[in-house]
DNA sequence: TCTTGAATATGATTTTTATCATATTTTATT
DNA sequence: AATAAAATATGATAAAAATCATATTCAAGA
């Protein structure tokens, strides 16, 4: 359903929300290491956010990449759309190109509440949601 | 979530559910052109079903693929385990190694109920159950 | 028993995804 | 201005998934 790569880049995104600010940029070899991604590899999902502006960056002494406002706002599917694109998550689980709801596959119908539910997740909850969880200790962020 | 190939294997075998019996075998290429699915690729899958015996086979004239009583038995879930392999249905979304109930992802809570909603569908619904569907007209197998 | 029609076994090729490496650009600091 | 520290751009390599090709084995029918 997510590639590795988005579900990287989903862990190296709430790092960042819990672990950088404007005032306190961290650069990627300090979130490689925790997250448990090799570093060139996240350094480039990084700068695919980056140009998307779901991620922020500075560059030079100093320089890393934090979460703005803005940033935290953002739903988490943003991030699987900028990293697997949209269509990922929009094939029919038999991958029936002409499954829908007029002609469901035999699947369909048993799967498409989970997986509108699963959507629906990905579409509501921001990053500003899920760090909130963190913090409030009903969630965690292990390796 | 699924491969490519679970998803083509998924097809092959409704489709044999469909069309198929032991009095009129199936062979590859009047499988594989209807499903849109490479006659070489398919085969291969089929092979690998037959060996786990969710599907039956007999070489030589008159020869083919079709599905026995046991066959239609199966739960969909054994055709997707034994193409991907057991664990790919079972990791975290967001891939993190020790996430579970006691120390869930920030995701966790959030999909968990759907994931298992499906998993459950898989698990419970067997070959002939989906053909049900599509004798009684509730659902359909396009290309 | 010979021929032919089918699956089967095996492995090669291609494409996609994941990973690694490095030269370039930008910016804070001296 | 010069230096050094960071991201960025670009592309190379490796691994995995998807696809293609073919020689072998088995069974039916003549």
């Amino acid at each position: 359903m997510l590639s590795n790569s988005s579900k990287y880049a989903i862990k190296a995104v709430l790092f960042l929300a819990l672990n950088a600010s404007e005032k306190k940029k961290v650069m990627v070899k300090d979130i490689s290491e925790p997250i448990n991604v090799p570093q060139a590899y996240i350094a480039k999902l990084l700068q695919s956010l980056v140009k998307e502006k779901i991620v922020s960056s500075a560059r030079g002494p100093k320089g890393g990449f934090y979460l703005d406002e803005t940033n935290m706002d953002h739903p988490i599917i943003s991030i699987v759309n900028v990293i697997d694109g949209e269509k990922r998550l929009n094939s029919c689980l038999m991958s029936l190109k002409k499954c829908n709801e007029e002609k469901p596959c035999p699947l369909h119908n048993e799967l498409s509440a989970s997986r509108a539910q699963i959507l629906n997740s990905l579409r509501s909850k921001t990053v500003k949601d899920l760090v909130k969880e963190v913090k409030l200790g009903n969630a965690f962020l292990p390796i």
